[in-house]
Order: C-alpha cells, then sequence, then structure tokens
DNA sequence: GAGCTAAATTAGAATTAGTCTTGATAAGGA
DNA sequence: TCCTTATCAAGACTAATTCTAATTTAGCTC
C-alpha cells in the first residue's frame, strides 16, 4: 500500500507521482542521506547539504525531510530524547544505538516473525507500523573497551 | 542486573536503598502512576498530582520522574516526536500507540524470545535495553470505524 | 516568451518539552 | 538543637522543531 512494488521507482518519479517537484533542494536532501548511511540529524543534514546548496536555510531541510518522508523514501528514526535520525534504508530493519558514540546501526531481519507470534495483542489490534530498537555497545566501542579493561 | 529479584521491594525500600527519601512528592507521583496505568505524560502527572499536592511544581514533578527512573521503579515511554510518557509496569512488554485516540496500551510478551533468533546482529553487539512499539488502531477505535463504515 | 498560479524556499519568530540555576525548606543524624 | 545534605520551587534558559509571512521559482496557458 505505501510502495507500490510494481516496478521500481526512482525517487524522482516518487516525487512527481505525488504531484510534487523534485527541486534542487530535495534532490541535495536525499543525496546526503543516500551518501553517508549514518542517520544524520537534521541539523548534520543541513551542514552536509550548505557545501552543495550554500543558501539553503535549516527551515528548508526540515521541509525537504518531511516530503521525503512523506513520499515514503525516507523514515524518521526517533530515540529516546534525541534529535530525530533520518535513514533512506525502506528495508525492515532494527537500529542498535550505541550509547558509547551514538552510531545507530541497521539490524536487517533475520527470520520473518510475525509480531502477533511474539507479543499478546488482546483484541482486535490494527498494526499499521511497527519499530524495535536496541541500545548498547557496538562491536567497534566493545573491542575498545575490552583492549582498555586489559590494560 | 537491573532489578533485584531476590525478594520484593517496595518502592520505599527501593528509594532507601539508594540514599534516597521517600518524599510526600515523589509518593504522590509514583501513586499517580500506579493508580491510572495510561502512560500519562509529564504534564498530566502534574495536573493530577495538584489534587493531592496543589504546591507541587512541574520541575518537581520532572525531578520525581527522574528519580524514579533512575531507581528503576518507572519507565520512560517515547514514540516518536511526542513528550515522554511514564509507565510504571516493570513487565517485559511492547507499548501499542493508536493513532486514532492516542491511548498508549502494554502488550505483554507472549514467547520468550531473543531478540538474537529474529534480527541478525554482524559482531559483537552488547545489548542492554531494547524497545518495541507498535502503532495503528486500538480495539475500541476499530470497533467505532468499521460501525460508522456499516452507516 | 509573457503572464499566471501554485508550490517551494527563506529568515526569523514562536512554540514546546525539558533542563538548569539559585535560593529556600526540610529531614535525619550527631 | 545544630549541622549537613537532600529536596523543592520558581523562573530563566535551551534545543529541536514548527509556524508565518514574504519572496522566489517552476510549470502551464495563451
Amino acid at each position: 500500500m505505501a510502495t507500490p512494488s510494481n516496478h521500481i521507482q526512482t525517487a524522482d518519479e516518487t516525487i512527481h507521482n505525488r504531484g510534487l517537484r523534485m527541486t534542487d533542494q530535495r534532490r541535495a536532501v536525499y543525496d546526503v542521506l543516500m551518501g553517508e548511511r549514518d542517520h544524520p540529524t537534521a541539523v548534520e543534514v543541513f551542514t552536509r547539504v550548505r557545501s552543495k546548496v550554500p543558501t539553503i536555510s535549516l527551515a528548508t531541510v526540515y521541509n525537504c525531510l518531511d516530503t521525503l518522508t512523506g513520499c515514503g523514501l525516507v523514515k524518521t528514526v526517533a530515540h529516546e530524547r534525541e534529535p530525530a535520525r533520518f535513514c533512506p534504508n525502506l528495508e525492515e530493519h532494527a537500529h542498535f544505538f550505541c550509547e558509547a558514540c551514538g552510531a545507530v546501526t541497521d539490524l536487517p531481519l533475520r527470520s520473518r516473525k510475525k509480531p502477533e507470534d511474539v507479543w499478546d495483542f488482546p483484541g482486535e489490534f490494527a498494526i499499521s507500523h511497527h519499530e524495535v530498537s536496541f541500545s548498547g555497545t557496538c562491536p567497534k566501542c566493545s573491542a575498545k573497551a575490552s583492549k582498555s579493561n586489559k590494560r
């Protein structure tokens, strides 16, 4: 329903099909997200985008991110009270938040398990989205920690 | 590790064991959360608590919620960019957010399944927390919707 | 290509949730 | 009782995001 899978659409097509325009700003924001897949915040996107489109404003970055998420090209990633992050990975996946370095890692699904198998839904819940997130220490920081523990 | 399960502690004991005091304000905040299990925001807790402790300030409510979560008596529930909600249910469970009425429902675990069975963790991730949330339409709102669709 | 219209952008103001600061208050132990 | 420390309260402050209003741009029609 959200993404017509009959054929692969380019971002341009997806946007045009909604009656919207692929402007320089929107493309630049999208390119930044596709370029470095590190889940930047709006402000981080803003600073990266400015190297390509120096006149862009932060409000526009917010607008573009809004448009792109509205078109389903980008997903927002919320974690605790931290600023929202943005992710162009449309595959089903969970997120891992490293408490040491702040890195956010995509974790692909290993087995296709239905939520109903794992959690108890008492009554008729109509699920439209679900989100799974983990936090802890990422491999890099785990390695660093065990090294410094050995001294 | 987080909750010593050798014997059941009262909230008072848990707080005292941390060298802190169970004040009127803290008890009132905790009682509000235990009373209506509807995942109120800090402001909602504030308005409810004021009927018991009329002189309490919002800052104190934030402080109390902070202390209680620090002691592990209460969990914060984050969803999108919305204000944080608070939950005294310490059992492992997921949350369901109704997009129609805004209600938040606890969903207990049906089967004890390890995250590693479901998601692919490439490398040595040390998991300290995980959070699962669903959104969609709750049973009440589903019933209302199907009724009004029939007209 | 000029003119029109709606969409998009911009800068800055406004909002909101939450935190910080500071001084007052209160509780528990010596 | 005195002393120390925790706690509370009020309001100032911050950061992320949204809103507003004016300007610019793109695509369409003539």
